[in-house]
DNA sequence: ATGGCACATCCCATGTGA
């Protein structure tokens, strides 16, 4: 099976790109990040007409997460308020980036990390405070679905080799030590591995490249969306790829989709 | 050193993204 993740920087102006790459690429759940829309909004029938399910939780103007899958899902659940309670995950869920549900007894988690605008502002804060709650979270969750996959955009490069210039990375957002300590916390420390990096060890593989200076004809890119792995999927993961072709296209989301396929 | 581009919005400028 594939699950493929994707940013598409709003559902609505990207629906044709979305319709023609998942035509060409007909993945068993397609989890997506900044649908940038309300639910009551959001093109729900095209989609449906293409053979998915679709879930979603969103938002007017910003953020937004959503599931398109072939199958139905089950235990569909958005935010991080029905595992950490009212007091711990409400704060965090007025801004809709958590959305998870069940695929054939494997917990999918779709995220959509904070940004955090700068170094050192109060959005830099809350990206360090959410992936500190991410990690309460998945914590909570890992035993009770030891076949848990998160992927999403994380906003963060986890490794120098995932980013074009690290040069500086202190100075700006998504490669900060604090970024990268609160990934590990959330992430790694529970034994969730990268997938991309099981299949693929080289540098200059990148998931997001800016719109401005032409970013992405000189491959001027980053390595921000992710799937992460529990140890009890981690043997039955057969690949890891990134498609840049959607880049290309007119119009164009500035992130990619990343597909892992699970045996 | 800066800006560059794109999206959504009660706006034709501003907030946000990364």
């Amino acid at each position: 099976m594939k699950i493929a993740t994707w940013n598409v920087n709003s559902i609505r102006t990207r629906l044709d790109h979305v319709m023609t790459w998942l035509t060409a690429n007909p993945v068993d759940v397609l989890c997506v990040q900044e649908t940038k829309v309300t639910d009551q909004d959001f093109p729900r029938a095209a989609l449906e007409a293409l053979g998915y399910h679709v879930y979603i939780s969103g938002q007017k103007s910003y953020n937004g997460v959503a599931l398109l899958s072939r199958n139905p899902l089950q235990n569909v659940s958005a935010g991080f308020a029905p595992v950490l309670g009212a007091a711990s995950g409400e704060p965090f869920d007025e801004q809709k980036r958590v959305l998870s549900g069940i695929h054939d007894q494997m917990l999918i988690v779709n995220v959509y990390v904070p940004n955090g605008s700068e170094i050192g502002s109060e959005k830099y804060d809350y990206k360090l405070r959410w992936l500190a709650t991410l990690r309460d979270y998945l914590k909570a969750l890992l035993p009770l679905q030891p076949q848990l996959l998160v992927c999403g955009d994380f906003n963060i490069a986890p490794e120098d080799r995932d980013i074009h210039d690290p040069t500086g990375r202190e100075q700006r957002i998504m490669a900060t030590d604090a970024e990268r300590q609160a990934l590990r916390q959330a992430i790694f420390d529970l034994g969730l591995v990268d997938a991309f990096r099981q299949f693929n060890s080289s540098a200059g593989q990148f998931t997001w490249w800016d719109y401005r200076a032409a970013a992405f004809r000189r491959n001027l890119g980053w390595r921000i969306d992710h799937h992460y792995l529990a140890p009890a999927l981690t043997p039955r993961a057969k690949d890891c790829v990134i498609d840049k072709t959607p880049r290309s296209w007119e119009k164009p989301s500035d992130h990619v989709p990343v597909i892992v396929e699970l045996e």
